[in-house]
RNA sequence: GGGGUCGUAGUUCAACCGGUUAGAGCACCGGCCUGUCACGCCGGAAGUUGCGGGUUCGAAUCCCGUCGACCCCGCCA
């Protein structure tokens, strides 16, 4: 056994260069290679910071050969050995060591490795499940360290950015109240208070505006947050919020400060200049022409209204849409040639899963348009049809005809299935857009009551305060949200500081004065001591580092994730907990059959 | 809660219409090889075909159930 001490690395993986040459190092890392030619032995040592270029040579030391000759993948060491510049023919360009490698004089196995699930590569196709069972693994992989180490940038240009604009970061609970409103909570038993519970935060929401109240006057946290929903590609159980609240603010003080972030962290993070200020868009224009409230403004096909030519077409579908107050709208994709009989099922089952009874699809040929409809048209409303579109042979046209806000979500999801589909995204741009004029409420068929879109302590329209008795789904709300690449990075609002709208909010969503006194009088009171007008918005960290990585899951910028039925492979939790536990709870649990 | 795709060696995949001993790459083990860099060559070991049931002379393959992973709808800002 070595002293350890003696073992101590002087430089890392990456450091070694041309100048370097003739020096002693010691190098620790992981074996990520080895090639053993039967004499000469060359060994990649790996760390987070680069490769390094082994050289084991028998005939100076046998012994020592024949150790590294056992070495396995994975297994982590240290070298000791003298840099050395290779022959001018062995040079790799591609890597930033590629000049020099280090003739090891000695060798020490720091700790063995046993047969790997999979290999530490960037292009390994271990599955997500074997993965996730070995993310300290999977971690390993070079384009997972990039993933992190972004995310770690990201979060330290944030912190930098709002100090420098005299931002506060304050931590709030974790052990909280849970709150009727929004998505299910994580609850967590009480032991000294038996039978009672807090909840893990959804997000900071209500001690942020407390803040405001306590005259923080601008407040940011990255946060963790909790919900507990079912599971997407973008969404995990717990993930992280940039937080963040100012007072004495408007819609646009807001979204000036939320550019100046964007900037900064594409420029310090990305490395790429992205134009303030963004594109505004209204909510009811990004439904209109996008299909829905995260417009992709990164490719055209956009949709457009087709109510007044196809009013009185003589197609059945179409005049009924029509006349019974339906949307019938559509949108082109250029050049994509002619469309199979079975591409255009495929399509046609796509739709179905949003609502969508059935799609047209006119397509452009060089004899003129062609499609099973053309035959109920009237004279000149196929024409009509293509030059809206200003159709050239290889296009196709896809039209659907139904509710409005089934047309719009059919269409939404069908253009962007398309674009990724047929290769229109482009690679490498971001995209961002402000959507504005959110309605303030939603109406809930299930519960047959309005809910609130954003959260229940966004504040109205002033102009539109007094519909909320009359027509409450007409009033529209202070909220803001940013796109980006069709993707919902961050949602805010500027919120009711005066207790008299709080009020009559809640009870426009049905909350009795007494519940919202039970669960939300904490906030209302604080309402009443001087509360300043405040607003904010809260950022997808998550999403965000996804985007900029060029990644489509949240997994792959998250260390350690949850599958998508919020299991944890690597350390099996939730797992089951002592009846000790339990019983120090107050809790049992019910018997399920077995 | 619902729909879809998938589950075969440590791992990634193959195995035709149900057919005889379930194959291959990488990893692992052994041998050869002194300038490789995903080194090369030769050999070996490695399987409860996710699990349970059914149909059949015969099931990785067909049917039913169940568990798990991923994608989507509902749900969730």
């Amino acid at each position: 056994m070595a002293n350890n001490q003696s073992w101590i690395r002087s430089h890392t993986c990456g450091d070694a260069r041309r100048d370097d040459s003739g020096a002693s190092v010691v190098l620790a890392g992981w074996v990520m290679n080895h090639r053993d030619l039967g004499g000469v032995i060359f060994i990649d040592l790996r760390d987070r910071y680069g490769i390094t270029q082994v050289v084991f040579r028998p005939e100076e030391n046998r012994e020592l050969a024949e150790r590294a000759a056992r070495l396995r993948m994975e297994s982590v060491v240290a070298v000791k050995g003298t840099v050395g510049l290779r022959p001018a023919d062995m040079v790799r360009g591609d890597l930033a060591t590629g000049e020099i490698e280090v003739v090891a004089t000695d060798l020490e196995l720091l700790n063995d490795c046993r047969e790997l699930p999979f290999m530490i590569r960037d292009d390994n196709d271990a599955s997500d499940e074997t993965r996730l069972k070995y993310r300290y693994l999977d971690l390993r992989r070079p384009v997972m360290q990039k993933n992190i180490l972004l995310r770690h940038r990201v979060s330290q240009t944030v912190r930098r950015y709002f100090d420098h604009q005299r931002f506060v970061e304050i931590e709030t609970p974790m052990l909280m109240k849970s709150t009727p409103e929004g998505a299910r909570d994580y609850l967590v038993p009480s032991r000294i208070h038996k039978g009672c519970f807090y909840a893990l935060p959804q997000s900071p929401q209500t001690y942020k505006q407390l803040l405001m109240v306590a005259g923080f006057d601008r407040y940011f946290q990255i946060v963790k947050c909790f919900r507990d929903e079912d599971l997407r590609a973008d969404r995990q159980p717990e993930f992280t919020q940039i937080d963040v609240e100012m007072s004495f603010i408007d819609e646009d003080g807001i979204i000036q400060v939320v550019e100046g972030l964007m900037a900064a962290v594409f420029r310090e993070a990305a490395g790429i200049d992205l134009p303030v200020p963004f594109p505004r868009m209204g909510y009811d224009e990004a439904l209109l022409r996008y299909g829905n409230d995260s417009p992709d403004i990164r490719y055209g096909m956009e949709i457009e209204p087709l109510n007044e030519l196809v009013g009185r077409s003589g197609f059945k579908v179409f005049d009924d849409t029509v006349s019974g107050n339906g949307a019938v709208r559509g949108f082109t994709l250029e050049q994509c040639g002619p469309l199979s009989r079975k591409q255009v099922d495929d399509l046609t089952e796509y739709i179905r899963g949003f609502g969508a009874k059935g799609l047209v699809v006119i397509q452009m040929k060089e004899e003129g348009a062609s499609s099973p409809i053309l035959k109920f048209l009237q004279p000149g409303v196929a024409e009509a049809l293509t030059d809206r579109f200003s159709m050239r042979p290889g296009d196709a046209l896809f039209i659907v005809a139904d509710r409005p806000a089934v047309t719009a979500a059919a269409l939404g999801n069908l253009r962007r299935h398309l674009a990724a589909a047929f290769g229109r995204i482009p690679d490498g741009t971001f995209a961002p857009v402000w959507v504005l004029d959110f309605p303030l409420l939603d109406w809930d068929e299930a519960e047959q009551r309005y809910t609130a879109m954003h959260h229940p302590f966004t504040s109205p329209k002033p102009e539109d305060i007094s519909r909320l008795a009359t027509d409450p789904g007409s009033v529209r709300a202070r909220a803001y949200d940013l796109v980006l690449n069709g993707s919902e990075v961050a949602g805010g609002s500027i919120r009711n500081y005066r207790r008299d709208v709080q009020q009559l909010l809640f009870s426009t969503l049905g909350i009795d004065a007494e519940t919202a006194e039970r669960k939300f009088g904490f906030l209302m009171r604080a309402l009443e001591f001087g509360a300043p007008p405040h607003g904010g918005i809260a950022f997808g960290l998550d999403r965000l580092v996804t985007l900029i990585a060029g990644e489509t899951s949240i997994r792959e910028v998250i260390a350690f994730p949850k599958t998508t039925s919020a299991f944890s492979l690597m350390d099996e939790s939730p797992s089951k907990v002592d009846e000790k536990q339990l019983d120090e709870l107050g809790i049992t649990i019910l018997k399920t059959e077995e």
